[in-house]
DNA sequence: TAAGTATGTTAAG
DNA sequence: TTAACCTACTTAC
């Protein structure tokens, strides 16, 4: 459930508790957790899929994945306060609890991660190094994207995966992407024009920014529409069902020309296309 | 109740 | 290329 924009929103969340002093704890024991008891949150961070949490004194930060299964889950608790400030009791614990922060107002929980390790700044600048640009940051430019893909002959379908040459986008994302723009997943990034990657780029911050003010991947087009305009209200999105373009719909009609949508593994995940929609070039 | 699948990534072979 | 890791949900029996 962790594209870009999720862990984006997950970042924003967690940021409710900069600047407090914390309590914190790992349930399973598997986190170092003590080493941030009592220290002060200073901000968080996200690039891709990864996160990045940093606290007052302590160099690096600490670094969270959360894999296809993992979550960060930031919300108000209404406790009753010890003399400490800190609350007396434990709000409900999820199974795979591996690092909980707790201030007066929130509770912060970091549930079955693949990753929850503390980097020293060296590899905190390794980890932001080996990372494409990512679409959801305004600090960040698409050029390396760019100049990759037009360099390579892998399919754009695989580079669009590859967090070193962009960062955040999922297997979701990259279907729904490359059938908005027409795109055939398996061709060769260096066979699509400036102008294509350009559409690419553009298309994946739109997106995701509506993803990330949604909370979740809005993709139909009337569905976009209506989010977008909610998000500028500042009026929270409802969880309509969710309609997708092209992923997880294997032999379903298109929706834009009734052909039967084609499924195919590539790389590490399926890659969903429409055949007349999203042609392959020869 | 078991098996299969998933919006992800790494390491082993 | 394959298996492994983690949890939650869906489907099959």
């Amino acid at each position: 459930m962790a594209e870009g924009h999720a862990v984006h929103g997950m970042a924003q969340r967690l940021r409710q508790l900069a600047g407090t002093t914390v309590r914190s704890v790992s349930p399973d024991g598997a986190f170092p957790a003590s080493a941030y008891d009592g220290k002060r949150l200073v901000d968080t961070e996200a690039h891709g899929k990864h996160l990045l949490v940093r606290f007052d004194d302590i160099e690096g930060a600490v670094h969270i994945h959360c894999g296809m299964t993992g979550r960060v889950s930031t919300r108000r608790h209404r406790r009753a306060l010890g003399d400490d400030g800190f609350p007396k009791t434990e709000p409900p614990a999820a199974n795979g609890l591996r690092w909980r922060l707790l201030n007066r107002t929130h509770v912060a929980d970091v549930i079955a991660p693949t990753i929850c390790e503390v980097l020293n700044q060296e590899d905190t600048r390794a980890l932001h190094a080996r990372l494409g640009p990512d679409p959801l940051r305004d600090d960040h430019e698409p050029e390396p994207f760019f100049t990759t893909t037009t360099q390579s002959r892998r399919a754009i379908g695989m580079l669009l995966l590859d967090q070193r040459i962009v960062a955040g986008i999922g297997n979701v994302y990259r279907a729904e992407i490359l059938f908005r723009q027409g795109i055939h997943p398996w061709t060769p990034g260096n066979r699509l024009s400036s102008t294509e990657l350009a559409a690419i780029w553009s298309d994946a911050v739109g997106l995701m920014a509506i993803g990330l003010g949604a909370g979740w991947i809005v993709a139909a087009p009337r569905q976009l529409t209506e989010a977008r305009e909610l998000i500028d209200q500042g009026l929270p999105v409802p969880r309509w069902p969710k309609t997708y373009a092209v992923y997880g719909r294997r032999g379903k009609p298109c929706r834009q020309c009734g052909t039967p949508i084609e499924a195919a593994r590539l790389g590490q995940q399926t890659a969903f296309w429409c055949p007349v929609c999203q042609p392959p070039r020869d």
